[in-house]
DNA sequence: TTGTAAGCGTTATCAC
DNA sequence: GTGATAACGCTTACAA
C-alpha cells in the first residue's frame, strides 16, 4: 500500500536519497556534487553530503542533468574509418582522451555500419543533443557537404577538407611531411632521391611531391623529373616503381615511398636484386602504419600522420579550448626513425 | 516582458511545438511518433502529426525520453583495444551495426585514454544509465573482475573469459581454427606440417595447438613433437621457428604459423633460402590481419578471428535477441583463402 | 548558508 | 480516439 508500486529494476539512488541521508536539501547536494562556486557551504555540510554519496554509491544521472541544464556534454564523432580499415583509430583515441579531459562524452557513429549516410548519423546525434560534431574520413580527401550543414551543431572536419572551406578542418601537413622525409634522406648524404608517389588526385600525393621538391630545392639539388614514379598506394606498385627507378642510367641511392605499403614493395624489389637496406639503398616511407613499418626488416623509417593530434585538436576546438579558424589547419607530420635510412 | 527570457541558443522544436502546429495534444504526438500500438488513431490525424514533424524538423530528445521512460537505450562498450593497436575494431563495427539494427545507441569508452581502470569506465557509463555493458580486450585472454561486477548492468565479456566464468563471454574458437588451418594444409596433400606456435600461456596458443593435433589425428597422420616450435608472435620468431623446422632431417612441406606476423617472418626465411611459396613450402597464418595477409607476396591464406561476429553477438545478447549462457561461447574462425597454400 | 519551487521534453495513467 | 496531468532526476532563480 505504498504510494507507488516499486519498479521492477531497483532504481539507482538519486540526489533526493542523498539529501535525505545527509539531512540537507536537494539543492545543497547539487551544489556540493557539482562543486558550484559562489556559494559558501561549510566543510561540515560538504563532508556529510560526500559521505552520503559514498555510502549510497550515488552517480548523477546525465540524462536528467542534460535535460535540465540544456547542456548534454556530448560530442559526436561521425566516421567512415572504422568499417573500412582500422585507418584512423588514432583519431578516435585522441578525441576520446581530450573529451575525457574536458568532461565530455564522445558519441561515435560509423556511417558504414548501417546508419547510412552522413545525414542519418547527424540525425542520430541530434537526438542526443550533441554540442559539437566531428566528421572524420578514412583518408585525407575533399568532401562536399552541400547544404547539409544547416541546422547542425558546431562542426569540424577531421582528415578532410571542404571545397569552399567554411568549416574548420584539421588535416596532416603533407607538404611538410614530404619535405621532412626528403630532408632526412638528404641529411644521410643522399643526392639522388627517387620518389614513388601516389596517384595525382590525392591531396597526400600533391603535398608529398611538393615537399620533395621543397627539400631538394632547399638543399640546392637539381630536381630530376625522371626520379618520379606514380604508384597506386599498393605494394605491387611500389615494387614496379622501385624497379623503374633502379633501371635508370643514373639510379637513385635512396627511395622516398609515399606510403608504407609501397615501401614494402620496394623492399621486395631490393631484396630480389640483392641490394641491402639501407647500405645500398635507403628507403623512407609515409603513414607510419605500425603493423608494417615496425615489422619490416630492417624496420622502416617513415613519416607519421598526426591522427591522435587531429582528434585531440578537434575536441579542443569544439569545447572552446583552442578555437580553429575556418578552412584547413595543417598539423605537422613527425618523423619516426627506425632502421631503413 | 515575456514570461521567460528566450535562451541564447534557439532551442530545437519539441513535441509541444508539433502538437500546436498539428492542432492535437502532446499525447497524440507521442503516440504517433512512437508508433504505439493499441490506440486507434485515424490516418488523418497521423498524417497531420507527421506533416508537422516534417515541417518543424522535429527530432525526439533522447535525454527526456530516457529520463522519463527509464530506458536509455544505451549500450556501453569498454575496451582497451583502441589505444593499444587497432586490433579489435571489428568488435566495434559489429557491435555498432547490431546496436543500430536494434535501435540502441553504443557508448564506447577506451580505458587506456585517460579514463583509467575498468571501474572508472563503468562509472562513466552508469551515469548514462546504460542498459548493458560489453567488456572487450585487445586479445583473447583471461581477466579477473573480482567483486567489481556487483552493481553493474547486465555484462558480457568479449574476446576474454573470466576465471570463474559466471558472466557470459564470447571468444574465438581457437581450437576449431587450428584444426581448420591444418585441415586446409592436409587437403592440399601435405603430411608433414610444422607448427610455429605462440607462447604457451595464451589461450590462442593452447587452442591452436590442440586444433593442429585434432586435425592430424583425424587424418591419421602421426603427431611429431619435433614439428612444433614456440615463437613470441613477432616476426623474428617466425623466421627463427621456420628455420629450425626446415633444418630438421625430415623438414615439413607446410608451415602453420599461429599468427600472420610469424607467417611474415617465415616468408622471409623461405625467400632467403630460395624456396617458393606455395610451390616448395605452403604457409598458412592465423588472425587475418588484412594489412599483412593481403599485402604479402604471395597473399597469405589465413584463418580469421570472428571480431565482427563477437561484437554483433554481444549486442544481441544484451538486447535479448540471442541470449548467451554463462561462461564462454566459442565462435568459429573462418578460413580466408588466398595464395599461399 | 540553505531551502522552495519551477520546469527541462518526454512517457504513462487516467478521464473524457 | 484524444487530452489533461503527473512524474522522471536534476539545475537554478529566488526566497528565507
Amino acid at each position: 500500500m505504498l504510494g507507488r508500486v516499486t519498479s521492477e529494476r531497483p532504481t539507482r539512488p538519486s540526489q533526493q536519497d542523498v539529501a535525505r541521508l545527509a539531512g540537507v536539501s536537494r539543492t545543497t547536494v547539487s551544489f556540493v556534487v557539482n562543486g558550484v562556486t559562489g556559494v559558501a557551504i561549510p566543510a561540515a555540510t560538504r563532508a556529510k553530503v560526500w559521505a552520503a554519496v559514498e555510502q549510497l554509491g550515488f552517480r548523477p544521472n546525465e540524462l536528467a542533468r542534460g535535460l535540465r541544464s540544456r547542456r548534454s556534454g556530448v560530442l559526436g564523432l561521425v566516421t567512415d574509418a572504422i568499417a573500412t580499415t582500422p585507418y584512423a583509430v588514432g583519431i578516435i583515441a585522441g578525441a576520446q582522451e581530450a573529451a575525457a579531459r574536458h568532461g565530455r562524452t564522445l558519441l561515435i557513429v560509423d556511417t558504414d555500419s548501417g546508419a547510412g549516410s552522413l545525414l542519418d548519423a547527424a540525425a542520430a546525434m541530434t537526438r542526443w543533443q550533441v554540442e559539437g560534431l566531428m566528421l572524420a574520413t578514412d583518408h585525407h580527401r575533399e568532401v562536399s557537404l552541400d547544404g547539409e550543414v544547416a541546422g547542425l551543431p558546431p562542426t569540424v572536419l577531421v582528415d578532410c577538407v571542404e571545397a569552399d572551406g567554411r568549416l574548420p578542418a584539421l588535416v596532416p601537413d603533407e607538404r611538410q611531411g614530404g619535405r621532412l622525409a626528403t630532408d632526412t634522406l638528404l641529411a644521410a648524404g643522399h643526392r639522388r632521391i627517387g620518389l614513388v608517389n601516389g596517384p595525382p588526385d590525392y591531396p597526400a600525393s600533391a603535398g608529398r611531391l611538393a615537399g620533395w621538391r621543397d627539400a631538394l630545392a632547399g638543399a640546392g639539388v637539381e630536381v630530376d623529373q625522371r626520379l618520379i614514379r606514380v604508384g597506386d598506394w599498393w605494394q605491387e606498385s611500389g615494387h614496379t616503381g622501385a624497379a623503374a627507378l633502379l633501371d635508370l642510367p643514373e639510379p637513385p641511392t635512396a627511395l622516398f615511398c609515399a606510403n608504407d605499403w609501397m615501401a614494402m614493395g620496394a623492399y621486395d624489389l631490393l631484396r630480389e636484386r640483392g641490394l641491402r637496406v639501407p647500405g645500398d639503398v635507403a628507403v623512407i616511407g609515409f603513414d607510419n602504419r605500425e603493423e608494417i613499418a615496425a615489422h619490416l626488416r630492417p624496420a622502416l623509417t617513415t613519416v607519421a600522420l598526426p591522427y591522435r593530434e587531429m582528434g585531440r585538436r578537434a575536441v579542443e576546438h569544439l569545447v572552446g579550448a583552442t578555437p580553429l579558424p575556418p578552412g584547413a589547419t595543417r598539423l605537422p607530420c613527425p618523423l619516426v626513425s627506425r632502421a631503413s635510412v
